[in-house]
DNA sequence: TTGTATGCGTTATCAC
DNA sequence: GTGATAACGCATACAA
């Protein structure tokens, strides 16, 4: 790699004249400052990022902490952060704490000498189910900042994006009931230990009591593929009342939808079916599947755009953006009336 | 952040006594040594990573530039790679090209100034199809590693990571032609530009060579959400004699199940299909898809391995190594006969 | 307009 | 056993 030292032997003059050429100094000769700049482009100079920063202290790098990275909710939310970093000219380190607190600490510990200037963190559900946050705080203490989203520990002082999880799910909830006039609302769920699931069972189950009917729930926390299947099907067959299914997750729904036809239930005309969704979900069910669509691409960015904020001006107070999701009805997807 | 400099003066001792006592140096006295780990623990002290990346030229990071990352195949593949550079104390930065040569060119460009010490890359759709070489040829020659994985460029020559698509296809096909007994098997494609899908098509086309048939492929390149539907429901409408669908991407396998059952086939009895797919894709699928399932992870695993391999001895030759894909049965997944 | 000197935090070499 | 000094590559305050 070329430097400035090797610039400045090469053409006679001192490093620092070489440095301030390169940054358009004006102390610097409309002459040299081209000559210099010739040579750079030639020798393909470009100055050493790590130089730079040790210099400045400032890594224009972002650490990004996510439980898993084949959820299509977190991928897209990589997504919207990649993206907005690049655009503000930082680059992003990923670490992925497979949904355990220890590595969610290693990866905290690892990064913070100097490596980032801030984390964008979902914690791991480990993190969360044990309140866990010595760790957070512990960062937040050598004054990088954190940003936190989705799986959130409210016990923290830091900025925070998340999900309307609640409001959505009343929203569907009391749509199933008024516009689909369903009476029997089964919700299916394999995230109830976390937050988001526990305000989404509170959205449905307050939705169901403000219109006098009653909540029926299947946990499937834990379950194995096959049993997710299983354990759907013989709910449905011992249940025949159903008539609208509401799945907290991304996979349940769409496999509810399959079993329900097994059981020869047509839908959406006796049972509806909502679940939560991103880009692809409503194309691999059939009939279509009604999503409530997380805003994870915005949200990666409202994220990102607040850290950097943050970093720039630390002494920023704490915010709590909350990103709305979207509802999409299966009938906006039925772009051909046959199917 | 408590620096060297800072333990010295607190110790009223020298920086370069506190370097070598707290990085175990012989030289050190018991006592002092164990007076600075104490005080250094105490203040929570950190080399700071950037100094020594200074010092040791090495950034012990890794660039890992994806198409994108909501494709669960690039997803696993990512956990795969995070995994592994963990495990030998490398970070990764990510870049998503977002399937452009632009985005692909200025990512390396940006992080090739010491920023990274070698690159894992699956080359962008559109470097792939126009056969775009230079800036990866340019990486190389500045003694950068690169590893190239999936979407490969014959054309240059590092390190590279390929799936068998030429084979595993060839297998599929001929599973379908001599197990299942079928005589009309469709290839459902929307990658037809890609390297990996030419070569699934040409082992699908091979396969039916061998056997005398005739190929019929359905190309659904470009094609919107709606349109993959439509399209896969006229073409087994008009055509009632496909007898098997032979997908090869993650996604039309599954709209073509769908499709199928909404003609009234019998799946598996009058028609077969086979997919690509990941950790997810079967329990999405009623009946059953069969999956070609491409280890990804053990991708991100061995490129990780390779690249770290090459970085510590550059003088290394260029190895390819091809990851078997593994033929999942739908039948193996049966696991409730029920079903 | 150009050059010299200094420092970012660390490690390594060499004296003492 | 300890410390002074230099060096990594860059940027900048200060001289000339």
């Amino acid at each position: 790699m070329t430097t400035l030292k090797e610039l400045a032997a090469l053409l006679n003059i001192s490093v620092s004249t070489v440095s301030k050429a390169l940054n358009d100094s004006h102390e610097i000769s409309e002459n040299t400052r081209i000559r210099v700049k010739e040579l750079a482009t030639k020798l393909n100079y470009k100055p050493n990022r790590i130089a730079q920063q040790l210099k400045t202290n400032k890594s224009k790098t972002i650490g990004v902490i996510l439980p898993t990275v084949t959820n299509p909710f977190f991928a897209e939310v990589l997504h919207g952060i990649e993206k907005t970093a690049n655009a503000n000219d930082y680059d992003i380190i990923v670490c992925l704490s497979n949904e355990t607190l220890h590595k969610e600490q290693r990866s905290l510990e690892l990064l913070s000498n100097g490596s980032v200037d801030g984390f964008i963190i979902a914690v791991a559900r480990e993190s969360q189910v044990e309140q866990q946050t010595e760790h957070i705080k512990a960062t937040l203490k050598t004054d990088t900042p954190v940003l936190m989203f989705d799986r959130v520990v409210h016990d923290v002082d830091c900025n925070k994006v998340i999900v309307d999880d609640f409001q959505s799910v009343y929203a569907a909830t009391e749509h199933l009931i008024v516009h689909d006039k369903r009476k029997h609302i089964l919700l299916v769920s394999n995230i109830e230990e976390l937050s988001v699931g526990k305000l989404r069972i509170e959205g449905y189950t307050k939705a169901l009591n403000d219109h006098k009917l009653e909540a029926q729930i299947l946990n499937l926390d834990h379950a194995g593929d096959g049993d997710v299947e299983r354990k759907i099907y013989d709910y449905l067959e011992a249940h025949p009342n159903v008539d609208a299914i509401l799945s907290i997750d991304h996979i349940t729904g769409i496999v509810a939808i399959n079993m329900a036809k097994k059981l020869g239930r047509a839908i959406p005309s006796d049972l509806s079916v909502v679940g939560f969704g991103y880009e692809h979900t409503q194309v691999l069910s059939s009939p279509k599947i009604s999503i409530i669509h997380q805003k994870a691409f915005k949200m990666g960015e409202i994220s990102t755009k607040l850290l950097i904020d943050n970093i720039k001006d630390k002494t920023l107070k704490s915010r709590t953006v909350v990103v709305p999701s979207e509802l999409n009805l299966s009938e906006s997807v039925e772009v051909h009336p046959q199917f």
